[in-house]
DNA sequence: ATTTGACCTGGAGCGCACTCCAGGGTGAAT
DNA sequence: ATTCACCCTGGAGTGCGCTCCAGGTCAAAT
């Protein structure tokens, strides 16, 4: 189970948009605010080129952004991958990240409930009219 | 199982906003925002009494915003409160809604699992130090 | 009588996460 | 030779959902 195969010269910034599910503005947006481990390498006409790690950082990132966590704790994420030994701050980071995710995941489910109440109600209302 | 009980008189605005969980401002933008399906009720003076009614419809507002609706879309939501026999439209909405609220549900989820997986990761490789 | 605290209005301001734009470069195709 | 598609940068602009503010009213407490 890979991804789709990435050439060794590594794909364009539109390439790496459609495969990331974000937008090329969006990419250079992430990249200009520090949340890339590593910024891509450049071909030689100066455009960036997405190696495979980059490109599944940009996964990363994107589960991040759409569990709702906000740039700036994601820029302060990254910024440990650049310290040595940080790894019990990066799992604490996660961790408590997930707690957040979790808790949200429940709250959700419960205000949908209640959207299936109110639907439920307007079947009804609605079926006798 | 009642709600907390509410006078008759009603509920000041600080009051609501605690109740509701939301704050005095947010209250004061829906309402201008149109919102609200009917404006509250006014003290002698002029201050907002929020009846049990108000109250009840802010708990669906609040259920509206934490699954994620636009404002703009409530907007339209409420207003057809105003058109007889929109019935079925409101229900259109809240079942595309419902939808839409499955859809991030499933994809938060999935997120979640991720990130499982990369506490995971962690969790050995700090392990193993 | 005045102080206090909660409320009022209209409107400005803010933080976030993009999104767009002007002005320019590069390489392949016609 | 020029057209075209795609890329580059720095910086401005946007939409959303609040949040805050100035300047004022009012009723109850001191």
């Amino acid at each position: 189970m890979t991804t789709t195969a990435i050439p060794a010269e590594g794909l364009t910034i539109s390439a790496a948009a459609e495969v990331s599910g974000l937008t090329v503005d969006t990419l250079r947006y992430y990249e200009k605010e520090g949340l890339t481990l590593h910024k891509p390498e450049r071909s030689t006409s100066g455009q960036r080129r997405y190696a495979e790690s980059d490109v599944r950082w940009l996964g990363t990132l994107v589960m991040l952004r759409r569990t709702g966590m906000p740039i700036r704790d994601i820029r302060r994420f990254v910024d440990l991958y650049r310290i040595e030994g940080s790894e019990p701050d990066r799992l604490a980071i996660l961790e408590s990240h997930r707690e957040h995710v979790r808790e949200q995941l429940r709250e959700v489910q419960t205000h949908l409930e209640a959207i299936d109440r109110k639907i439920d109600f307007y079947n009804t209302k609605v079926m006798n009219k």
